[in-house]
DNA sequence: CTGAAAGCGCTTACAG
DNA sequence: CTGAAAGCGCTTACAG
């Protein structure tokens, strides 16, 4: 069953058919209604295979992400999903587990089958495929952390000014021994949020007390232990991940939040609010960003736009009662 | 950039070529190497789109769910995706949103894409597309729900058992006013629930109290609160984020758990032990189901079998504080 | 073991 | 407004 069965039943040529299932406008009514009845009775569907091969591109948006399973990407690629449906098309999604490897192996994949675009949040922001992705003239759009390559668009968060200002506001609630659990240093969002916790220290003149926990739960888990041995009155944990790891630790050494200790975590997700007391959070506009991606993303597509374009989106502190000054 | 270039380079024909990168046996060892060589030099990269026409297949495999926001969802596409990518399969992933009509819409296009198989979570169990789909010789699993088309496979889990021996636990401990916060008697996941449900308590001889939260938060918040207006000392919830809405509900009506209120959940979210108190709940082996539906996709690929299959796993019960009887 | 040739099912520039 | 024809870049049955 192909174009040329319709074009047969309907008397036209396959052109004809395929300029009434593109919408070219140029088609006698008259054909037009005989095309489309031919394609009802014969219950005809077009190869999307030849076309993707014909046109050089498939109609597809590759979106990639470190870790499916944090809520934080899960909320974005939702959002992109939903924008991407609304205009017509379909979402090619890749989990690259963090490591440099997958990534380049999924970004080989979208190149191979001329994606779209791709709207890629990084484990490895050098990898040299996303300067391939863009020489096919592949438009790149970064999530939640830049790449190296200048041409391509990125979405990201104010990560040093929202460390910052909720590291300012334990400080000024009196806090003094003021721990903070990092992600990773070679990650933009790991460094940056590290330089706000930093910074509002050093202003303060208090000393800064950091441990790592690689943005996983058992990280977190771990550098909790370790800040807390030394004694601390609050703590600043670096994204949602590692405040699982956070709480959990918490509860085994008997400490009550946030009586004995103040805490401030990175991320909103949903189960912030479930937790007893909830938490204060510094929440990213997900939403607003992945719609600002897409559009990115649109315009690009379009063509509209040819100049690398970079946003920066603010974090939002939420105040519940995990950091005792709700 | 094409074969033919790097076939002229090597001094070799593109069937050569062609024959070098998918690994058939039967060619000379000088001109593999030369081949290799000449891809090396000329950067070549086979376009994926020219082979899916010739071979009239996609190398993906289509992951259909009904809401990737589900914790339940996202762990099985994770582990889908594992399993797939270590077989070399890469995962097109879709969100129906619950709505049938975005689930046809995205069956639609894995047909037209003539994907090798596609894992459904159905929104819709009656859809007709899945029947094209099979006619169009491309496996169908059905996943966490079946499909009316007997021709697919399908791994589910005991609903009606599992919510059985919660009920029955919760009456074991002497209670007798059990409310249930059903999802929606339409999906098959929320029948069974409810079946189950029902079974532990006619069979005690207890009345049972119902009602529905459509296994969104809202809806849990709703259920409860209508629920508890009748006065409870148990509650069996339907879902997790039925469960995130219950617990909303107890929170604003004051209402301790489990002295005030003891509380079973369905799906076990790595949350459940992160509130206060930790809950009790009915977990699937999500990993495991999603290894199962993965084995059954790679036989039907490979075409080892062609009888449908159905497997169904088992619920298992995780006490812990919020049931009262740890 | 290798190549020439046909063909996968569309789309589109061109001519009328 | 419409059709004949070329071509997208591979793969593979066939012949040698």
């Amino acid at each position: 069953m192909k174009m040329r069965d319709v074009a047969r039943r309907a008397g036209v040529s396959p052109a004809t058919v395929s300029r009434v299932l593109n919408g070219v406008p140029t088609v006698g009514e008259e054909h037009r209604r005989r095309v489309l009845r031919a394609i009802e009775e014969l219950g005809y569907r077009p190869n999307r295979l030849a076309s993707n091969l014909r046109r050089q591109k498939a109609e597809m948006i590759g979106v990639v992400v470190s870790d499916i399973e944090n809520p934080h990407f899960t909320g974005m690629v939702r959002a992109v999903e939903d924008a991407a449906y609304r205009k017509g098309y379909r979402v090619l999604l890749c989990n690259t587990d963090e490591t440099p490897q997958k990534q380049r192996s999924y970004l080989e994949v979208l190149a191979a089958e001329r994606v779209l675009g791709v709207i890629l949040s990084p484990s490895d922001p050098e990898d040299e495929e996303i300067g391939e992705l863009l020489d096919l003239g592949i438009p790149v759009v970064a999530f939640d952390r830049t790449v190296a390559d200048p041409r391509a668009d990125a979405v990201v968060v104010d990560n040093v000014g929202g460390v910052r200002a909720a590291t300012r506001r334990l400080v000024a609630a009196g806090h003094e021994r003021i721990g903070f659990v990092g992600g990773s240093e070679g990650i933009e969002t790991g460094s940056g949020r590290l330089a706000g916790y930093r910074e509002a220290m050093l202003e303060a003149g208090l000393e800064p007390r950091v441990a790592h926990g690689g943005f996983r739960i058992e990280g977190g888990w771990e550098a909790t232990r370790r800040l807390l041995s030394e004694g601390l009155t609050a703590l600043v944990v670096g994204n949602n991940l590692m405040t699982i790891g956070a709480l959990r630790a918490l509860r085994e050494m008997g400490l009550r939040v946030p009586r004995d200790l103040a805490l401030v975590a990175v991320d909103d997700p949903f189960w912030a609010e479930l937790v007893e007391p909830p938490l204060t959070t510094l929440a990213q506009p997900v939403r607003e960003m992945a719609g600002c991606a897409m559009r990115m993303m649109l315009e690009r597509i379009s063509g509209e736009r040819s100049e690398p374009r970079r946003e920066v989106f603010e974090f939002e502190l939420r105040v519940r009662g995990s950091c005792g000054t709700a």
